[in-house]
DNA sequence: GTCTGGCATACGGTATACCAGACCAGCGGA
DNA sequence: TCCGCTGGTCTGGTATACCGTATGCCAGAC
């Protein structure tokens, strides 16, 4: 006997107002330029609610989130402004950044398979020799993915996440440095030490090099970034 | 002339209803034993309103941001849920803490001052010899102190600020685990090399003792402690 | 007795109305 | 001319009304 059943996917509903403008938010203002000059750091409730053809509740619901991670300030009575990041806070992000990438690495070096380490260092060999300068974008963004991987092949997630919300406020500077004096070519030696530490499962190498890695950054951006306040 | 005015106390009205609920629920959340058999993992909008005697509105503001911090999931359609964190997370965010903390005690070598170092040694004088097990609850409340110092002395106010975060989360953790075998003990001595590292003002040292004391804690819940899940 | 469809009710999501503080412009007095 | 007061408006904070869905109960049918 053949029984053909109706088989329908569950529609997903579960994606309240809330959620939908707090994403759209938080995209529009990762994605602004808000160290600009011209920058409208002020948000409107009104209009903005008027602009999602919502009203204010789930608005401003998004914008208390949106505050929590500190996106945003609201200030009582006076208004939301998009925080601009001090120097300070960046050197700060970067420098928890460096701690949670370390043990990242450390951990990798304990149960990460060999399969996984292998693949970090194939997604280098596009850029053999002086081929760095010449693809500079697709060397940032590759980059970039290199330090994603290992945060997520560390296998923890709150690792994972909260590097994830630190490099939202970080990814502006990132691209910004990737292509000062000789960063990309110290950079991709950097990288490369890092895999054959993971490679060889040293864990406290492995910490070491991706530490001090990322803390050159933090260097870097001390004394070269001068576009933040 | 004897001027005889009408003395108010300032009203804190830069804090906005959300952010006292905000508060109050936060405390009401940690301080109640979540992993009960019998407790209540349920909120009731309406109800906490009444209590409050506020509306809802500011009210589902706040609950976003406990949602936004990770201490309640909100529903959709079904209501707002304490969460109970599994064991794997509270695992996880002993991880994070390690590399928090040994990147705090590598910062402290660099940065803190000499009075600040010897003010941790202070800390423990009152625990002479064998008087660490008569006075448990306070040698507890001493040890989580001296784990919070080391956050602040590193000066970086992000990693104290997402430790902070943690720390809501394992606060009933760290307290149940800290009486039990010969922890308290080993807690002291190993508190005691980490002081004298971090004199020596040695980074490495420092930052490897502090990641292996906190990484044993992550063990000794991951085979102890049965009661999460 | 059990299964099912309908109804009542409860509760969360959203919209809207109202209130109060902050800021500004214009006017009047010094 | 300049300072300060005042009223108006703008905008965020709070309360409340309304809507739709989830849930539980009950009745009727098999």
């Amino acid at each position: 006997m053949t029984v053909v059943s109706l088989v329908v996917k569950p529609i997903n509903d579960d994606i309240s107002l809330k959620e939908k403008i707090y994403n759209s938010l938080k995209e529009a203002i990762c994605n602004m330029n808000i160290y600009a000059e011209n920058a409208q750091l002020r948000l409107d409730e009104r209009r903005l609610a008027e602009q999602f053809a919502i009203s204010r509740t789930p608005l401003r619901e998004a914008l208390a989130c949106l505050e929590q991670e500190g996106l945003v300030r609201i200030v009582p009575r006076r208004g939301v402004f998009i925080v601009r990041k001090t120097k300070e806070e960046i050197l700060e992000m970067i420098t928890v950044w460096a701690a949670l990438e370390s043990m990242a690495a450390r951990l990798i070096t304990k149960n990460a398979g060999d399969r996984d380490i292998e693949s970090l260092r194939k997604m280098f060999t596009e850029f053999e020799d002086g081929q760095i300068r010449a693809h500079i974008d697709e060397y940032s963004e590759t980059n970039i993915r290199f330090h994603q991987t290992i945060l997520t092949m560390s296998s923890c997630k709150l690792i994972k996440d909260i590097a994830d919300n630190l490099f939202i406020h970080m990814r502006s500077i990132r691209a910004g440095t990737i292509s000062d004096d000789d960063r990309p070519d110290r950079s991709i030696i950097d990288h490369m030490h890092i895999i054959e530490a993971l490679e060889a499962r040293d864990a406290d190498l492995a910490e070491r090099l991706v530490r001090e890695h990322t803390l050159n950054l933090a260097d870097h951006v001390k004394t070269h970034i001068d576009y933040l306040d």
